[in-house]
RNA sequence: GGCGGUGUAGCCAAGCGGUAAGGCAACGGUUUGCAAAACCGUGUAUCUCCGGUUCGAAUCCGGACGCCGCCUCCA
């Protein structure tokens, strides 16, 4: 079945079509890496890593860029602004290289907690200044650019599509309502491609003179370099839809002169407390602040990722906690599955039974993710598998088969599964003294060891197959 | 001023013309030595409000109100 995917260009669902049979060529927006990753930020980042698994779940081949932007990027205007980068060393007392290469760490190991699957690379922008000042080389050739006092300017009544991606009709815009237009501009909505400031603390020669990009190239230069001159699929927060990805159209199809991307793709803002986060409300969450309060990284994934990706996510602690116990549910139910520690094979189903509670189930939740990433109701429809398999009585052969299929589902939800280990031989002595007491009906002492065993982590239950533990 | 989204039970959230998925919480029950887990059952949701179209609307149209996004560097 093809998978149909919200195109933010047409406004639509569209049968999605690789360029290239069985692969996906997929560029993501990356961090800017100047402090520490938000929730907001991972919502997208988390969107990404579910629209490429959701892929590879369809079959596809997935290479996926994401970049890293560790330059420039003012905060007003761009001569006059600071630097996102700069203003972080001053505060931290660092060279902007140090922060980048911090908060890069940071981004990096928040994305293996949060079970993102490495994407094939993380192209960083300080390393790609040469193909940039190609790429601008190349828009003053093609007379999309022009140079004065040693920047350069992108020329935006040269490329009749500008606004074509964001539906910003070019005189509708209030040019210089945020900030003063620059008075070297030709148009005040052209844009930065080379920027000159003396004052900047990053600098790199250029054909220009001293200088550093404008935030726009990067990604027109990276894509192209690591996924060509056109490719599949782009995504990003909303916010970029204007004006950042409309400018890397103007360089990308202005150099090349060939259709840039086939399929955009946003990610709605998430809300707190359905309002705006901000750090003045006091509703502002790093990814850090959140696991500090003792949530789980798989709990905020679910919360992250399980409300449809063009919706305003309402985030609130309360619907973490939710989120905590579901993933619980789910990685408990195939840990008994693994174990098989389902009720006993008396009166087992036949393998008629579970094939359709199999299919019943994968249909579903394929049709639903098809949908352009109905992730709701392809969890529904693993919450009802969930609930068919508990009441079944299986062998080993319809447990693996149930396990199978739930690790088919979480190919797309990436719940990291955790060995579940050994256990020391303190632990192990305790499990052994407290079966023996139950055997002789002892429960004061069996009760005092499993309350002992949940203070040190270890969950016991007792079941029909036997006792089984868990690790919380 | 221009462009756009959204409002569904205590909380989160699907559905987008045929009479309300799923999760969490809560309350009963089965099971258990007691628990836990699991299963079964329980939700009168004026689908923000007011009009309209329709045999029929949470779903379409108009209006009001709330919240939110973009309009040069915020995912």
């Amino acid at each position: 079945m093809p998978i149909f995917l919200y195109n933010t260009l047409v406004k639509t669902n569209q049968e999605f079509k690789p360029l290239h049979d069985g692969k996906v060529l997929m560029y993501n927006c990356g961090p800017t890496v100047y402090s520490h990753p938000h929730i907001g930020n991972f919502r997208s980042f988390l969107f990404a890593d579910t629209l490429r698994r959701c892929l590879e779940f369809k079959g596809f081949a997935v290479t996926q860029i994401m970049n890293i932007t560790d330059v420039g990027h003012l905060l007003e205007d761009q001569d006059e602004g600071e630097d996102k980068m700069e203003m972080a060393a001053r505060r931290e007392k660092k060279d902007p290289r140090q922060i980048a290469q911090f908060y890069t760490d940071e981004f990096m190991e928040i994305t293996g907690l949060l079970n993102c699957l490495p994407a094939s690379k993380y192209p960083r922008a300080t390393e790609h200044i040469n193909e940039m000042i190609e790429l601008i080389q190349k828009l003053i050739g093609r007379g999309y650019a022009y140079v004065v006092n040693n920047a350069v300017y992108y020329d935006i009544t040269k490329f009749p599509g500008y606004g074509k991606l964001s539906g910003n009709p070019l005189d509708q815009l209030q040019a210089g309502a945020r900030i003063e237009v620059h008075p070297d501009k030709k148009n005040p909505m052209d844009f930065a491609l080379w920027k000159h400031d003396p004052k900047h603390a990053m600098q790199w020669d250029s054909p220009w003179g001293k200088g550093f990009p404008g935030w726009h190239i990067e990604c027109s230069a990276m894509s192209a370099k690591y996924l060509g001159e056109t490719f599949d699929i782009h995504t990003g927060g909303e916010d970029n839809i204007f004006p950042h990805h409309e400018c890397e159209i103007a360089q990308s199809e202005g150099a090349s002169g060939k259709k840039f991307v086939n399929y955009w793709m946003h990610v709605r803002h998430l809300l707190v407390d359905n309002e705006k986060m901000s750090k003045s409300k006091g509703n502002f969450y790093t990814i850090k602040d959140i696991l500090n309060k003792g949530f789980s990284p798989m709990a905020l994934r679910y919360l992250l990722t399980s409300t449809h990706y063009r919706q305003p996510l309402n985030f609130t602690l309360e619907s973490l906690g939710a989120a905590q116990t579901a993933v619980q549910r789910l990685l408990d139910f195939r840990a008994r599955l693994q174990e098989q520690a389902l009720p006993a094979p008396d009166g087992q189903p036949g393998a008629e039974t579970i094939s359709c509670v199999i299919d019943n189930a994968i249909t579903k939740f394929e049709n639903a993710m098809d949908d352009d990433l109905n992730i709701s109701e392809a969890l529904a429809a693993v919450f009802d598998f969930m609930r068919e398999a508990n009441k079944l009585s299986l062998d080993k052969t319809g447990s693996a088969r149930l396990l199978a299929t739930f690790d088919r589902f979480n190919v797309v939800m990436g719940l990291k599964i955790e060995e579940k280990g050994l256990l020391d031989s303190e632990i192990e002595g305790l499990i052994r003294q407290r079966n023996e007491a139950r055997k002789n009906k002892d429960f004061a002492a069996a009760d005092k060891i499993r309350n002992d065993l949940k203070s040190k982590g270890i969950v016991i239950e007792d079941t029909p197959q036997g006792m089984r533990w868990k690790k919380i």
